[in-house]
RNA sequence: GUGUCCAUAGCUCAGCUGGAUAGAGCAACGGCCUUCUAAGCCGUGGGUCGGGGGUUCGAAUCCCUUUGGGCACACCA
């Protein structure tokens, strides 16, 4: 769904990352001259300029063998004098062994992956069921930029986790539920007390129409929680709509249907701009009925106890080195809150899923809140020791003051006007460039085109940075799409599709666009050329980057760390442009090896394009 | 107060889990477009990795300490 290919659970790949190619046979070396071949663990290089590949082993063994860690690695090294898979060997000191791969053996590499499920990254890793909670909006409140952060990293990881194998369920998990229903319903009452939803004697069918659009329903909310704040009695009225809205009084239900209808509908549109989808549209609303249950429960089985008129779950360890309060179930006027709620839906997801990890994405400012909340699932056997309990904490989005993103006016910026002024900058740069390029390009396709590389602007500049940290979001820097950006990438991968689409142009004597690429007439041109040893630095360079995939994809799965895709695409970008710049490929006059470029560039295309899948955007046909 | 996260070039950020001379991008400066898209490529300058101590053959990375900052600490979500 979505594009992402949903993996089978099982399917193995023979394939080994290449790290644990060239790490095997350093540690059969290691073996073969008397040592431990644990010490065998190779690394890429952080000398370029003296190796490809290192292994630091020896310097680790030095104590253990009462030898000197030059000797070790000289050692070493003569073990490897007839090495299939190194063309350089050598130990320097202290103890370093520096390794060159063969140009063979690199382009074998490319030739497998090329052919392999995924380009042989191994599946035994991922084969959880996964269910991801993201976005949290709250239902008759429009999006805003702190929503923007929850959506891009929890749907990259999300894709990451389906990339690797796993079912992966994603939740929206809507704000449907308590007070700010209430806010909306009593302000309608006093707008329009004549609605039959206000009539307690009205037994009729409710309308099929909403009684509000979803402007008007984004206006009356923030009147009433500003009118709530100041008048207590207009507080009091909220609750009791509240009340009655979770008591089930039939014309409070029916509102409140119309307002997840005509909200869920501008939500969705919203989350479609932004390619973020989810499986599950859920709230809080949907756990309500089995809250008296859970609470009960918890009663009964001596979890919960009353603290000053709360009913709370102490989750305090012995190890603990801080303060941890309990987690509080009911408020002590009897009503639920948040924890409530969550431990209700974390009993419903267990129920219902089974599954092997939960993950929450919020804020990092909830880190403590999670804490509560999963310790007292698992004390009160929620959820069983085998399922994982995950929060990403992510940090703030400031501006470029430092502080928190806000407009010019000091409002809360929503999302929609925030994306549509990057689109409006990239409309603007697109139809400047064509212009300088010569392009005929039209007002429909630079639009499209203007919305796609806004989006990747905006993706690239948050998943690149950690997520853990807050960071800023420089609306300039981002459109000014130099270096280490979005666009950046998508240029890369808008060159290569541009050199294959002339190539299979010129193979067809065709008419060929970067958009017919997946046509037959293309696929049949491109498709089986294999790559041959690499006949230059910049060419060996880029292959070691392609080569590179399947461990830096493994590194992103394991920590769920989208920036490692990030920053693995910038290299390989870097890497391709390199070779680019001093090698024409169309122009070559040789065929074998122009169908070796050819082959190269595709392979590199399908994994950039595979990576901004998984961070979720896409490339254009042309920018 | 307790806890937690952070501090790396003027600015924004990496740093592959302890390796060699700490890297990118922006900004500054200098080159490269009749040749596959110059949103690109090549080069120059810029650092006490907040300070101090320790562990180690070897520390931005691990431990301690100190300074400065962010955030959280039960009836909000």
């Amino acid at each position: 769904m979505y594009g992402i290919p949903q993996h089978r659970i099982g399917k193995e790949s023979d394939m080994q990352k290449i790290l644990d190619c060239i790490s095997a046979e350093m540690q059969s070396a290691f073996e073969k001259a008397g040592y431990d071949g644990a010490l065998g663990r190779v690394t890429v290089s952080n000398r370029p300029d003296l190796c490809e590949y290192q292994c630091n082993g020896a310097m680790a063994g030095a104590k253990q063998y009462h030898k000197a860690p030059l000797m070790i690695a000289q050692d070493v090294a003569a073990a490897l004098t007839d090495s299939t898979i190194f063309s350089e060997v050598s130990a320097v000191a202290p103890g370093f062994l520096n390794l060159k791969v063969k140009e063979s053996f690199l382009a074998d590499y490319l030739n497998q992956m090329a052919a392999a499920d995924r380009f042989g990254m191994e599946l035994e890793k991922g084969n959880k069921k996964v269910v991801i909670d993201y976005g949290g909006p709250n239902v008759a409140k429009p999006l805003h930029v702190g929503h923007l952060r929850s959506a891009i990293i929890g749907e990259s990881i999300k894709r990451i986790l389906r990339y690797a194998g796993d079912e992966v369920i994603g939740d929206i998990h809507m704000g449907d539920w308590g007070l700010q229903m209430g806010l909306v319903i009593y302000e309608l009452s006093l707008r329009q007390p004549d609605l039959v939803y206000f009539d307690e004697n009205y037994t009729g069918e409710y309308p099929e129409e909403a009684p509000f659009t979803i402007s008007e329903l984004e206006e009356i909310y923030p009147t009433a929680s500003g009118k709530s704040k100041e008048d207590p009695a207009y507080k009091e009225k909220a609750m009791e709509a509240t009340f009655k809205l979770q008591s089930g009084v039939p014309g409070y239900r029916a509102l409140w249907q119309h307002m997840m209808k005509v909200s869920v509908a501008d939500l969705k549109r919203n989350y479609d701009n932004l390619d973020v989808h989810f499986d599950l549209w859920r709230g809080e609303s949907d756990v309500q009925d089995m809250i008296p249950g859970m609470v009960q429960y918890m009663k009964d089985g001596g979890f919960a106890y009353y603290s000053d008129g709360a009913l709370v779950v102490d989750v305090k360890e012995e190890t603990d080195t801080k303060e941890v309060p309990p987690c509080m179930i009911l408020k002590s006027d009897g009503a639920s809150l948040y924890n409530t709620t969550d431990l209700a839906t974390i009993s419903e997801r267990m129920e219902e899923f089974n599954p092997d990890q939960l993950v929450y994405l919020t804020d990092k400012r909830q880190n403590l809140y999670f804490e509560q909340v999963f310790r007292c699932a698992r004390k009160t056997k929620l959820v069983e020791a085998d399922t994982d309990l995950v929060h990403i904490g992510f940090g703030t989005m400031n501006g470029t003051d430092g502080k928190p993103y806000k407009t010019r006016s000091g409002g809360v910026p929503r999302l929609e006007s925030l994306i549509a002024e990057i689109n409006e900058e990239m409309l603007r740069k697109i139809k400047e460039n064509a212009a300088s390029k010569g392009y005929d390009i039209d007002e429909k396709e630079a639009e499209e085109t203007a919305k796609i590389v806004g989006l990747a602007a905006i993706k690239y500049g948050d998943l690149s940075n950690q997520a853990s940290k807050d960071y800023i979001f420089d609306l300039d820097r981002f459109t000014s799409f130099e270096g280490d950006t979005g666009p950046y990438i998508l240029y890369t991968i808008v060159r290569i599709k541009s050199i294959l689409a002339k190539y299979a142009s010129k193979k067809t004597a065709g008419e060929l666009q970067a958009a017919d690429l997946q046509s037959e007439a293309a696929q049949a041109v491109l498709s089986g050329l294999k790559v041959s040893e690499a006949k230059s630095t910049g060419e060996k360079e880029l292959m070691m980057q392609v080569a590179r995939f399947g461990t830096m994809m493994e590194a992103a799965y394991e920590e769920c760390a989208p920036h490692r895709v990030c920053a693995y695409i910038y290299d390989l970008s870097n890497a391709f442009n390199g070779f680019y710049h001093d090698t024409k490929i169309l122009t070559e006059e040789d065929d074998t090896k122009q169908a070796s470029w050819i082959a190269l560039l595709k392979l590199v295309k399908e994994i950039l394009e595979t990576c901004i899948q998984v961070l979720g955007f896409e490339a254009p046909d042309r920018m």
